[in-house]
DNA sequence: CTGCATCCTCTTCGATACTG
DNA sequence: CAGTATCGAAGAGGATGCAG
């Protein structure tokens, strides 16, 4: 940051804009936010991103001070934010928010992609609500050609995974969705009641987890907010 | 924004990165937020930018939907915010904020720029505490070599003028002033009444207008941040 | 598998000059 | 004053390779 790629103002807002509004930043923030921390999980977050990219924007937070590395017992590094990095919140999520609010849906939903919306998914399953034992969802998105059209979402003792090949377990609840509705409900644009009742979600199996839903579908952490456009 | 430029996700941050988080961007709407609408009012809070990009960042946001342009009677253009630009003010201010709670003082102060603070201060002075009648402050930046080391705000009628060539009227009060000193006080970092004691900015001239010094300079929108860092 | 480094191509940015 | 045109330099993405 000598001369190129500074702004060279004293401003605070100008400093802040020199960290944090370089590309794919706000993205990598967003997943360090939601809780990931390893390489790997960071990349599912930011799949279109190189990893050499990655790689130096994660050099560049720590340079910050926005985030620090520690060792895993597995030889690998975690990245973890700061209490400057953690104190970044109220900023991405009133960005979001703003986007939430004025974001027009036909905009959005350009950019649909069933790896990210499992991932998301996977990431604020409410656990309280499915059976205790170990459980199996199964989403199938048939619109999709090739691979890649089916996730398994397998919980069990709290924790949840998601595989993109057929972990062998038993299907306890089938998802057969519309990749679109699937995510208009996910953002809050449209409810699952009305999804499944239009017949662009269908839901088959376990009748107490397909009734509980709406309870352990967590949504994402932006749809609260009411929106201003269509 | 087809492929390229674009991160490809539906989540509502990655749609509002896009517009927001592109180089320059957070500073033009800090431009905008502060009531600048003409071509060179902007140009003047982002003096490095070039005049070309500047151009290409405003038809973008405009093509978003944050700002719109309309004809003045002078037949150039006003750019102004949209509701939905206006909406952007909360997370501005977050971000400033954030970046005065924890950019070190040591960094921000790397990049004193005279021109960009009396814009700044020309900006945000209270009038109301000066005479009604017409008053010219001086500021004086010995350590600059050259030109550039002089200006003059010129009030009237509630109207500031900044000047960087003598505009020939009689000055009210002289303010000289080591340049790192004046930007300190106007961040808020230290106060204009340490300053002086320290010799670091003397004021010379009508003893009204100095004693009040301290309630027409008004300080940057961030200084009553408090700040977590040195 | 994790966490990069390298090489290559394409896009974006900055500096300067220029036009209505 | 309000922008636009041009061109070289830096940055970003994709593919590939490699060490632990």
């Amino acid at each position: 940051m000598t001369d190129r790629g500074g702004y060279q103002q004293f401003c605070p807002l100008s400093m802040a804009a020199e960290i944090i509004c370089t590309r794919w930043t706000p993205l990598i923030l967003r997943e360090l936010l939601c809780g990931s921390t390893r390489f790997s999980d960071l990349r599912k977050g930011v799949p279109r991103m190189s990893p050499t990219l990655l790689s130096k924007r994660l050099k560049e937070l720590e340079e910050a001070g926005v985030i620090e590395t520690r060792p895993r017992p597995d030889g690998n590094l975690d990245y973890l934010l700061t209490e400057m990095g953690e104190d970044l919140r109220p900023m991405i999520m009133t960005l979001g928010n703003w986007g939430h609010r004025w974001i027009e849906s036909t905009v959005s939903l350009r950019n649909l992609d069933p790896s990210l919306l499992m991932w998301d998914m996977r990431r604020w399953l409410n656990t309280g609500h499915l059976p205790s034992r170990r459980c199996t969802i199964q989403f199938l998105y048939p619109e999709i050609p090739g691979g890649g059209r089916t996730f398994w979402l397998v919980v069990h003792e709290g924790e949840v995974d998601l595989c993109s090949i057929d972990p062998g377990f038993e299907v306890d609840l089938m998802v057969t969705a519309d990749l679109r509705s699937m995510t208009a409900v996910w953002m809050g644009m449209t409810s699952l009641r009305a999804e499944i009742a239009a017949g662009r979600i269908t839901v088959d199996g376990d009748a107490g987890m397909a009734r509980a839903m709406g309870d352990w579908l967590g949504l994402s952490r932006f749809a609260p907010e009411p929106r201003r456009v269509a």
